[in-house]
DNA sequence: GAATTAAAATTGGTTAACCAGATTGGTTTG
DNA sequence: CAAACCAATCTGGTTAACCAATTTTAATTC
């Protein structure tokens, strides 16, 4: 499941209304938080549903932390309050997919963190696997090859210095959607790169001289030159 | 299952397991992005464990973007290219989980985002959303109730009114988890809310003069209270 | 009548059989 | 010889039966 999975779901809209179904039987029910779910074979004969749509709606929001189900015991209500539970439902139903620029956005963001957070916390080992990861990019640009891939891991052993495992995550959640789209949009194409590699050494340098305000300054120069790549052709 | 499904998984290192098995069935037989994997029948005897946990691990890499399964045809690599794939698998199994200080700093980042962004795209509509959730909150803390909740769908309908859906979606999977550590630590208990009132009111007042940088100071305000009750008790 | 124990029912998880649609290979047909 | 066709096969998805752990209920004991 890509990340429309947290929208879409598998089924294009049964998770979506077996969600519905859950959020008005709690409120029907009255429900609070730590309070047992009826069975999942009552739900899925209740819903008209199978029982595995059933369970993957449950795990759906047991990964948004809404459920949480006990083996051989029932599924739960997480305590998080009934007022927080239920305003989590709607804001779960009504996310959209998405698109190419919330992607973007939400990348540099991170990132223009994650590389301030490196710099600061970056270990010896930390160092030298950025560095291996930009070798690897300078020799793939250097024979003219593509190194859309190569960039990516850059970036992503960065967020892997940062020590954030939240930010970590989230980066490796968004990190095939931003390949694909750049492919579908031809975004980094070969003669940039060779630009992008001095922009890859300095970041690396401000990480290993440890200064994050500069590793912030250079990433930002590097996204500058993807953003005019990506939006003046 | 919550965040952490995200590095355990739901049977405690079964899909990390079969994860581990899969990479090094792609590096055996050198597949590369857009080829069929075995079905999962096949997988399951291969690997000596169920279908369904090989269902469950292919759900979780396709949650992150590295396969994508057809019905009725097969289960394929994503045209990531092979060098990222790799990469990223790697750092998927490698995932900790997240630590109460990793998931503060990327509300803070988050937040400090998505009210800019709420400041210059929110429409009437989100504006009065807004209030809604702050009034709900007022009254609470006005009475003498803890609001931790009402507290945080305030900051779920600005990351709503911000239009990124990937921020969006990133809130909505770090709050459940931000509640129960509040709880769990008893940040946020009563007398520190009658300060919040006004924060939240600067912050909506900023958000209504679509005043970007005022909205974004007011959040630093809100989150600096947090953080001295947060650290100096 | 209360505490203890055992058995029956209920639970999420697992397994195996089944389904409809897609794929494939060989055959037929023009 | 190539294109069209069809049936056998293979696929992920679905369903239903089964399992072991848990929870509830009822019986037993003091």
């Amino acid at each position: 499941m890509r990340m429309e999975i947290l929208t879409k779901g598998d089924n294009e809209g049964v998770q979506k209304d077996i969600i519905e179904k859950l959020r008005d039987l709690i409120d029907y029910k009255n429900l609070e938080p730590g309070d047992k779910l009826p069975s999942e074979r009552m739900l899925s004969e209740k819903f008209g549903v199978s029982r595995s749509n059933v369970r993957e709606a449950i795990q759906k929001l047991e990964f948004f932390g809404i459920l949480k189900s006990k083996p051989q015991s029932g599924t739960f209500i997480a305590n998080i309050g009934q007022i927080a539970m239920k305003g989590m439902l709607e804001d779960i139903l009504k996310l959209e997919d998405p698109g190419f620029k919330s992607l973007v956005e939400t990348r540099i963001l991170l990132e223009l963190k994650t590389v301030k957070l490196a710099s600061l916390r970056r270990t010896e080992e930390d160092l030298q696997k950025i560095r291996e990861t930009l070798d690897a990019y300078k020799e793939k640009v250097l024979n003219g090859k593509d190194a859309v891939q190569e960039d990516l891991l850059f970036h992503l052993a960065i967020a892997k210095a940062s020590k954030n495992s939240t930010m970590n995550t989230f980066m490796l959640i968004i990190t095939p959607e931003i390949i694909t789209n750049f492919e579908k949009y031809h975004v980094c194409d070969s003669d940039q790169s060779f630009m992008g590699i001095q922009e890859h050494e300095d970041i690396f340098e401000a990480i290993k001289k440890q200064d994050p305000q500069l590793a912030r300054e250079k990433m930002k120069v590097h996204f500058k030159t993807l953003y005019q790549y990506c939006y003046n052709t």
